[in-house]
DNA sequence: GAATCATATGCCCATATCGGCATATGTCAA
DNA sequence: TTGACATATGCCGATATGGGCATATGATTC
């Protein structure tokens, strides 16, 4: 087994730098294929393999418009993600206080003494 | 080119499922490795490799201790992808209020009349 | 219907990836 | 030093991927 299919989850979806981009440029309103390609300067069978993933994943939504696909963010297939990142959130907060901290304390025995405060061999 | 290189960015890190429940295993505290393989039931040289692109993009530290080598995510190179998540945050809001905005709409509508509010062609 | 515009798909190639396995490196204990 | 423990790395094969290009499908206008 080889790496997950990309069509399966948004977090792999994701991982294409070019497809961040498209969903940062489809973020504010819709846009047709051929905007996107102009306005990314990507190419249009590239833009539309693209779209296909996205679409794929749940990360955008198509709604045809005459001979236009108008393509926009979906953001209840979004949601997981952000979800996802919460649930570090919390952590994250915490390892960034304990950082604060740290720094803290640092500065302060640094004021009182300059005793060398013992450095774990950190990689 | 195929696909950019794991090692280069987070986003491509947190593609691999194991490696997204191994960051959920480092959140709470420092694991050593073999902590790992017997909490995650995976063998000793995938977690280890896993673990090695998750050094090198930075979302987990390593410290030494004896033998042992000690992981933990590592807050500040998570807040790119935090941060990503939060721009894309507004726009989501928005979305969200617009979706639950058309639902409670619709409701009042239905409730009003049995009118049918032209529906879209929505793929 | 024919021509044209808008988008999607198929094919090929070079490459990165993961898992599995064996093995190398590094560290401590006797 | 030797041996056990802890972790990292190298190699292999199967596979998914993205880009580039040509082309197919679909919709509109003439």
């Amino acid at each position: 087994m080889a790496r997950a299919a990309t069509t399966s989850d948004a977090f792999n979806a994701i991982a294409e730098p070019r497809r961040r981009q498209i969903l940062l440029f489809l973020a504010d309103r819709e846009y047709s294929v051929n905007e996107i390609v102009d306005g990314l300067r990507v190419d249009q069978p590239s833009v539309s393999k693209h779209l296909r993933v996205l679409r794929d994943t749940g990360l955008v939504r198509m709604r045809c418009s005459g001979r236009q696909k108008l393509y926009r963010t979906n953001a209840e297939s979004i949601r997981p993600l952000h979800e996802w990142a919460s649930e570090f959130e919390r952590y994250w907060t915490h390892q960034l206080l304990r950082v604060k901290d740290r720094a803290e304390k640092k500065a302060a025995s640094r004021a009182a003494s300059s005793d060398s405060s013992s450095p774990k061999k950190e990689e």
